[in-house]
DNA sequence: ATGATATTTAGCTAAACGTCGAAATGAGTC
DNA sequence: GACTCATTTCGACGTTTAGCTAAATATCAT
């Protein structure tokens, strides 16, 4: 849980997730689309390969990446779901109900 | 944004918004619930309050913090639909769709 | 086996983070 | 005003993080 927040914090691998979502895509290819080198955004592949919200397979020459879609919606919603944030909303006190 | 992200990436300011989630409560009160010092989470704290997602105000010798709700509502729901998680499902490709 | 291409590992630097103790600030009380 | 309580700011320390270049690894083609 803890490593999913972290990997969330950096806007790079946000914005690799959301590329992501698109479909598969090769490091490389996904590492174009960013201004840092390859070993950075190799390092963020780690982070978000080890946080379980991508998974890699190699394909040729290439390594492919692939969005672990499930794992962020996990994630998310059962945060989401300790605010009655949502889909199904437990009994919790509002912000403004005793103010 | 990324303020938002960077704060929920620390275990112990996502405790803080849980334990606010309850209803406000001053900094001392919150603070003895961690095994951390004050100081420290003032330190928390203000990362919280510039991110927007808990509001301070004095009551008396006190500082009394409440959780902003809808902040953390609005940040956890956009980027959740950015991938087509939670409520509103947009035209999205799932992840085992061309597999 | 050699060479080319794709990606990662290794080693480094600079900045950011979490933590602390000590001192400073703000608000009530006498 | 002086004192006390609650909280924050300050300065320091050790760890982690993001970034780089250079070198290593893995795969494919010749």
């Amino acid at each position: 849980m803890n490593g999913i927040f972290k990997a969330l914090a950096d806007p790079t691998r946000r914005k690799v997730l959301e590329l992501l979502r698109q479909g598969p895509m090769a490091a490389g290819e996904l590492s174009d689309r960013f201004p840092v080198s390859r070993p950075t955004m190799s390092a963020h592949f780690n982070i978000l390969r080890e946080a379980g919200l991508i998974a890699a397979h190699r394909d040729g020459k290439s390594i492919v990446y692939r969005l672990q879609l499930s794992v962020l919606e996990d994630a998310l919603l059962s945060f989401g779901q300790l605010f009655g944030i949502g889909g199904t909303a437990p009994a919790a006190p509002r912000e403004g109900s005793s103010a």
